[in-house]
DNA sequence: ACTAATATGTGAAGCTTTTCACAAGTAAAA
DNA sequence: TTTTACTTGTGAAAAGCTTCACATATTAGT
């Protein structure tokens, strides 16, 4: 599948938003796009695009551009969401919650299989046709359900109890939500979603464009 | 203020990270940090911290590290947080509501002082102590409650709708949850907060440590 | 069949970011 | 006062990423 060894972290992240360009376009019906066009909607240079694309493989038709849905297939496959990925939430609080709830990761591959939390208040209770299970039971729901990913949604305080425990159960990936960096084991890929840092990264650049003036 | 003139985007977001820990060091009573303990918490190299903070200046005392405290408040005058920001949350739906409620925003010098919606339900209801107010009085609202940034929680439809009002109203900054590109007018700035991003990336990773095997 | 128009794929150049290595500064102990 | 142990700040080198420019391929029109 890959061609080139190495790809960066910045050129993943622009295939995703390729990707969201592609879906939207699949549904308006277009049958093709030009690297021009997906620069356009993606903030982007045709050229950046095209070295995006060209390193894992050859998909467009010199003249005519590339194929949308034939595109979209071939990114699916790049990124792993040409199935269906098993995801266990853990922490069904404020933001977990309104996680579970939305339609969004299951559109584009990510099943959330199981919920979990430690708050008695919470155990037993139904989300979008999801029981939440008592943590104590983790290791035997991530086996049960064949969970891959997790979405953590905890406390601060709580994330390194959590972590310890998904070390040992074979799951691999990790997408965290608590404003800390997380240690984990060797084997084990961590993904933040950090609102704070947005947040402090657009309000450095306000600031800068007032100190110029 | 700033020394050197240009600063990378990966550099801010590093010092975002590094305020989270000086934080949490301040809480914990502790005076001063090296560069190596900064890079063990943050995940990045004592070279690369040193790197980042000198690009705005010499905070540090060689031979002792950085005073924890006097770090904090020279990162907080960086991104411009020693003082407080003015935010308004657009869409009171399920990631919105959930972000009202969490103090972690205005611990950090974002203060959500205005809710808005365009659902009649949702109008006039109460959140967190806010009332939610009519879409339609958005401008009205802004000027009001002098309101310098923007978080934008509603569906992807709604999304030029509500960028379209933002542009004449004087803000110049949004914090964006939908998986969409903006297009924004000049002086604008947005950050995007992209979940579905994110958890690719992940699984990108993944999928190829599977197939290197 | 030929021309015009269009758009990809890619080596090379240019630019940015990270890492390296060490001189220079600080404090405490001898 | 001198030595020792430590840690910053920073040029310079190395590595990585983006932009440029053009040969190459495809289609449509004449
Ligand atoms: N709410 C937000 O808008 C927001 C925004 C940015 C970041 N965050 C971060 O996201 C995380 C969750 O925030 P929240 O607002 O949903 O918090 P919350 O307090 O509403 O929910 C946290 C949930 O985790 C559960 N929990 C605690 N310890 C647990 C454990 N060891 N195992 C399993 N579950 C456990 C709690 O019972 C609770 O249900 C926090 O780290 C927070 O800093 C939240
Ligand atoms: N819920 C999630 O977990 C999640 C995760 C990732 C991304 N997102 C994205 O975040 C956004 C919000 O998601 P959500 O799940 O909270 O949706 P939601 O449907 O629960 O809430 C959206 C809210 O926006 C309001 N709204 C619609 N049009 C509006 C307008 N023109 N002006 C003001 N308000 C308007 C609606 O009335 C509703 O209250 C969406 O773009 C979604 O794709 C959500």
């Amino acid at each position: 599948m890959s061609i080139s060894n190495k790809i960066s972290d910045s050129s993943v992240r622009r295939i995703s938003i390729y990707l969201r360009i592609l879906e939207r376009m699949e549904k308006n019906g277009d049958e093709t796009v030009s690297s021009e066009e997906l620069s356009d909607h993606s903030g982007t240079t045709a050229a950046q695009v095209r070295k995006d694309l060209s390193s894992f493989g050859s998909f467009g038709k010199r003249g005519l551009g590339y194929g949308v849905s034939e595109l979209a297939l071939c990114i699916r496959k790049i990124i792993g969401v040409d199935r269906s990925w098993r995801v266990a939430l853990v922490g069904v609080g404020r933001i977990g919650s309104a996680l579970v709830d939305w339609g969004g990761f299951l559109d584009r591959g990510y099943d959330i299989v199981a919920i979990l939390d430690v708050d008695p208040s919470k155990i037993g209770q139904k989300w979008s046709g999801l029981t939440v299970c008592d943590m104590d039971d983790f290791e035997d729901v991530v086996r049960e359900q064949g969970v891959e990913l997790i979405i953590l949604a905890v406390p601060v305080e709580a994330v390194s109890d959590v972590v310890d425990r998904i070390a040992d159960v074979g799951i691999r990936g990790i997408l965290n939500f608590a404003p800390t960096t997380l240690r984990v084991p060797e084997g084990i890929t961590v993904k933040d979603v950090n609102m704070v840092m947005e947040l402090e990264a657009l309000s450095f650049t306000l600031n800068q464009q007032k100190l110029k003036e």
